[in-house]
DNA sequence: TTATAATATTGAAACGGTTCAATTTATATT
DNA sequence: AATATAAATTGAACCGTTTCAATATTATAA
């Protein structure tokens, strides 16, 4: 079945394309009686004006970018997500979000999707997988589309804005040990995330640099999610007796750090006057919750902020410019969660 | 300054359009040594190709939806916005989300911006105002676009998914009253909501259909944010001698009731033994917390899920359907913040 | 009634790509 | 060197609207 355009809806009005573009576009230059003919016959049909085609002519009436998240119920992403919007937005750009849920091919539909819809430019929280593939990147350089990347993808020149995860996690375990804490151990976020191989390397080099000695059962596999880490953390404690217990817990993310919490309240074991915690990212629920949790905290609106600068640059320069990669600092903060261990 | 097309960057690489077509879409009858030349030329020349040209020719080739939701920090909305890609992905389209924070002006770019995207439809959370400027609304609907409503709004014959807030209120208002609870108050939300007002009118409604008499005391206006929450309540507590204290609080929403426990934590208030808490939404978070909250339970997933549901029945149909209203049922869950009063 | 002005409608060109049959060029075969 | 075949390139038609100068229609004034 054909698709119906305005050729079907002028002929069967018996007027031409452009008393029915006129009525389309709300002009008043067509006459009432005309006007609602054309209307009903729009109804009729079931007539939709492809936007694609109006906007052909047209041109840039609206400008909006993309950002592509992993998960659009994490607040990290969406408060990274809302600082994009707020610089986007003062620039006169619209910004249309959506979420990759982890999924390499979804990624890959969206970027794919947003350069077909006219979306300028796009910021992209990457799907870093092993052997990654990437070629949906070079499609988009390609055809010079602008993108900025939130985490660096080995093996493409792209503009990044992300934040250094190792030195990150470095600097909040050398706190722990110059606090006298010498039983600490990282619950690691998921196997395929490259912030989680970053986590885990920051942890090593701070014992590295210190005069404790790392061993591998310091890392302990959990994962993100609140359930997972709730369970795991049960898990872990059930099979330790007191006096292995680790004196704190360095986490993947705050979402694991409440769960863990959970587990610990669940366990009896109090925070922090039994083990201290760390979180990570600062989420909005971070300070929300009875013990608010010491983390380290990833400026998100200011990543999102940064990216969108990068992004309209680019997207408003004539020629090419050369890729830009920005690590933005975090900042470590001290709250309830986390306790001062007195030396004897 | 004119825009670079396909035309310049054949003219400057000595070809046909048609070559540099073949290069931008990956063909492989480019010889290449042509084919190095173009793509310099295209860099030269920071030529993008204009997906809404490229798709015109092309047709459907992404299938996408769009939702406008109001606050993308609100597990809430992204519950919903789960649901809906679900439900969409299941059916071949792709998502995008896009907020409107609670900006009238935002939510009318943003109907405008999808239409003229080629989105194929959009679930909208729309902003009810007083007299609520909906001409936007009219526009889609004169040109046969499809959309679903997340609230009903007077004056538009539009296909809506909702719930019902007074009854949803009711329902918990009446299981306090049945439980023993005689001092009840409701911390309202923002007053532009409005769902604000059918909650206070449910409210209303339990007293009415009880033995206790209303009086207007018992709504204190609040909001709906965390922070407003927590500095209102203190604020009410403070005012107050501790025998003029309410035994129950049924709150907007889960985000004010969490902001409404922090600070009874601070003023030593215990819930649920002193005060019990009824929340609304059951977002996330709610039960992620040491006293997990009593709630009502919105079906966010399944308000999603039903309105992509509806909305792609009526992107798909060939003709007209006629508009659809569905009020979906909320579930009153008992959890640890709320408590049943001995009578004596 | 006619001239004039105002209003309504038409239709061809344009938007910037893609497509594909026809043509040109390069390579392989005899 | 001539021919057959394969590979590369061309260019006109097309996608579905909008635009706007030209034209047709209607209303108003003289």
């Amino acid at each position: 079945m054909k698709r119906i355009t305005i050729v079907e809806v002028a002929k069967k009005a018996g007027v031409s394309k452009g008393t029915v573009s006129a009525v389309i576009n709300a002009k008043n230059t067509v006459k009432p009686v005309t006007r609602d003919h054309i209307l009903e016959v729009m109804k009729e049909l079931n007539f939709r004006p492809r936007g694609v085609a109006r906007n052909l002519k047209n041109g840039n009436q609206y400008k909006s970018i993309g950002v592509i998240i992993k998960d659009l119920n994490y607040p990290f992403y969406t408060s990274i997500a809302t600082g994009v919007k707020e610089y986007a937005n003062s620039k006169g750009y619209s910004v249309v979000v959506t979420s990759s849920e982890n999924d390499h091919e979804c990624e890959k539909r969206f970027s794919h999707l947003f350069s077909a819809k006219d979306v300028k430019g796009t910021i992209i929280a990457p799907i870093v997988e092993g052997a990654s593939e990437i070629e949906h990147l070079f499609k988009l350089k390609m055809i010079n589309y602008p993108f900025v990347l939130l985490e660096d993808v080995k093996g493409i020149q792209a503009n990044v804005v992300a934040i250094n995860n190792l030195k990150a996690i470095k600097k909040a375990v050398k706190y722990l040990i110059s606090s006298g804490h010498t039983k600490i151990v990282h619950f690691a976020g998921p196997p395929a995330s490259s912030h989680t191989q970053e986590r885990i390397e920051g942890f090593r080099h701070a014992f590295s640099e210190s005069t404790l000695v790392f061993n591998k059962d310091m890392i302990v596999p959990v994962g993100s999610s609140y359930d997972e880490s709730f369970c795991k953390t049960i898990e872990y404690f059930k099979e330790k007796s007191r006096e292995d217990y680790p004196t704190a817990i360095v986490c993947f993310n705050d979402q694991q750090a409440l769960g863990v919490m959970m587990a610990l309240n669940e366990l009896h074991i109090k925070v922090p006057d039994d083990i201290s915690i760390i979180g990570n990212d600062d989420i909005y629920y971070a300070k929300i919750y009875p013990v608010p949790l010491t983390t380290i905290r990833a400026p998100q609106f200011e990543i999102g902020k940064k990216a969108a600068e990068i992004l309209i640059r680019n997207i408003e320069s004539p020629h090419l410019l050369p890729v830009e990669k920005v690590y933005l600092e975090t900042e470590f903060i001290i709250r309830q969660s986390s306790k001062v261990l007195t030396k004897d």
